[in-house]
DNA sequence: CATGAATGAGGTTTCATTCAT
DNA sequence: GATGAATGAAACCTCATTCAT
């Protein structure tokens, strides 16, 4: 996005040629994803893709083949920075409460910090998955979540701590839903309900009122 | 949207050949409900709309002006038929704790009932709720659901079953976001975790686990 | 244009019926006149001249069957108004130079006080006088100025003011080609002379030099 | 204006098949001042401007953006036409009477043979000039003419010839207007006089007579 | 690798006009 | 006489995509 190419590298060295490759690659995803989050996979425009990344309309071309591939390009790049940021948790290492409330403050902190995830996987959803379920890439990108949930909450349970009989994946799409329709919708629920959704003290308190309901719950 | 318009007009001649406001404007609304629905305020087509409605493509502008002034309109007619269906809900009338798994059951079945209302919304929201704020319609339609969680969790509270301090407008959302993240993303849910998340039973499973998860976050 | 029809007038009896078709014709014309002048007669909308009579569509059709029979009436009256105008001129009666000055005054102040009379000949003349061409009405009507240049400058030459040899008609389109297009083309003049040619000052130095410019070539 | 493609690229393939960015704009304005020139702003057909240059349509945008612009660049192209031509005027190197005619026989003949230019300022005085103060270019683009007819007049006033107190611009606006009305209005004219002005003959006669009026006003 | 020029299909919207009551 | 409802044609404009260099 930020980082047009310099004039000369047309004239670079073959050395450079693959670095710049990656660097354009980079630039055009980056564009499209703002692009392709502010606006729909519909609302998206090719060269307002090619304007924001300062680059040629052909290069997108060139690069992923048609609009919908380029989309599928944006689609694994955003889950592989989920995947990536998701390893980064130790949920095994802290005791089960404090990870119940980690991992509910993760969640909540990666959507309010990327945005465009919750409006590319909208989106997706519209289209009923068709990149997604196209690409080999994402289906074998795991979740490490779901695994280290159900070892806490079995943790959390031998302890005597949590009820059992939790269903590690239903629990983790609820504390997903709890951020993701918050930060989605917001626009629609503040005017809806006449409230701002938005200012940082709104926040805060989404964020703890997520963290007792799921405790309320987890909890013995 | 449920069939204002009696069947046997269905069989008339060529579409809708009376001239009568009222059904046509209606049959509009229907057909667009569903084309947005599907494709989305951007995907959503003109053409498509007019022969859903098996009217003239002219007639639309006639009636709504354009484009985004008919998606308002579907909105408005959207947002009616939820505030109309919750007027329905007694929840005064019962008791606490059966009022919440009645509140918790409604969502989630008024939206697995409506699928339109989810991807309606999520396109309003990605045009930052545009067409929202343009409508005094909507905004003058309050929820009733907010005032009537507040005096149950209030009724709660006071038979000693219910813990206090609980936001209803905070709690409302995480009642809505549970069904509503899960039914919107259950394309990309069900790709992501390899798991069929909308099977008879896996719905089950998801209306069990939601109404656990409040009560036992409500509960004492 | 500023009576629409009271309500009462569908139920009048038919004594009445006559007189208010005539006063509908004329409030459809009156209309029209003003949106042709200010469009043209393409960018003149039927809904619009409608709305401006405070009538239905229909009527227009009903009177008149079509968009340039209307503008062929529209210049009839307009045609109609001006001969009338130019019939209580009465250069006869007068000293002939005090004429010249008057019919020159009488032009400016015609086109000043009927601007839509410009634009619609301006139209015509781009549509070729097709309009023209196709009413025997206006070319019935015959202007009195003519044969009163003609005597008027036939005195003038007799009393040894005039000059002799000059065709009434070249100076009858000349003496309009003045006013005409000065104010025709004020818009385009004033900016690009840069000068605004249309304040009370500047059209009193225009009508003075026209006034000089005529009478400067008819003495002797 | 005056073919500045040559005739051999006229017989290519399938009209303009050169990628040439400045040949391509041209024949769009070429073809855009005639369909403007004959139909008006409003009348004329972007389809039709598209096919009288043997273009794409889609063309048209990619190079002026919408319609109102394209017709803002032939009004440019119009005014640097004519501008040029002015030019070319040396009305210092002559004697002032002779100087009067050529101004006076220069601006009939450029109107009879640009016909187009009288019809698009038709049409831009009907939008009130809105291209013009839109177009810092014209705006840019002083006449010579009326600082040339001011030093001209001095001159002959000087030599004894001229009268004095001659507004240049007045005088100038009335030489232009004897030409631009009668051509620009001399299809009503014709019917409405029922006489032939578009004749050889009556255009010498009114190039004679417009050259009598100015001189019969300016000398002394 | 990179780019400005070009395109066909189709999108939203407008328009004069007619229909049915 | 009068009117709201309805229509087919066509207008302007947009878009993803490809061509030629």
């Amino acid at each position: 996005m930020s980082d047009p190419i310099p004039e000369d590298t047309a004239d670079a060295p073959a050395g450079l040629t693959a670095r710049n490759a990656a660097r354009t690659r980079q630039a055009i995803i980056d564009a499209a994803t703002g692009e392709f989050a502010a606006l729909g996979l519909g609302g998206a425009r090719i060269d307002a893709i090619a304007a924001r990344a300062g680059l040629n309309k052909r290069l997108l071309y060139y690069y992923f083949g048609n609009k919908e591939a380029l989309f599928q390009a944006v689609l694994e790049r955003a889950y592989q920075n989920i995947r990536s940021a998701e390893r980064e948790l130790r949920l095994d290492e802290i005791d089960p409460v404090e990870a119940i409330r980690r991992l509910v403050s993760f969640t909540w902190h990666y959507y309010v910090k990327h945005p465009e995830f919750l409006t590319l996987l909208n989106s997706e959803n519209l289209h009923q998955a068709a990149h997604l379920k196209n690409s080999a890439q994402i289906q074998a990108m795991n979740s490490p979540l779901i695994q280290s949930l159900d070892q806490l909450l079995e943790r959390g349970r031998a302890a005597g701590l949590f009820r059992g009989g939790v269903d590690p994946l239903q629990l983790y799409i609820s504390i997903a839903a709890l951020s993701f329709f918050y930060l989605s919708n917001r626009h629609t629920l503040s005017v809806v309900f006449g409230r701002d959704l938005q200012s940082p003290k709104a926040e805060a308190q989404r964020l703890s009122h997520m963290t007792e309901l799921v405790l309320g719950y987890v909890l013995r």
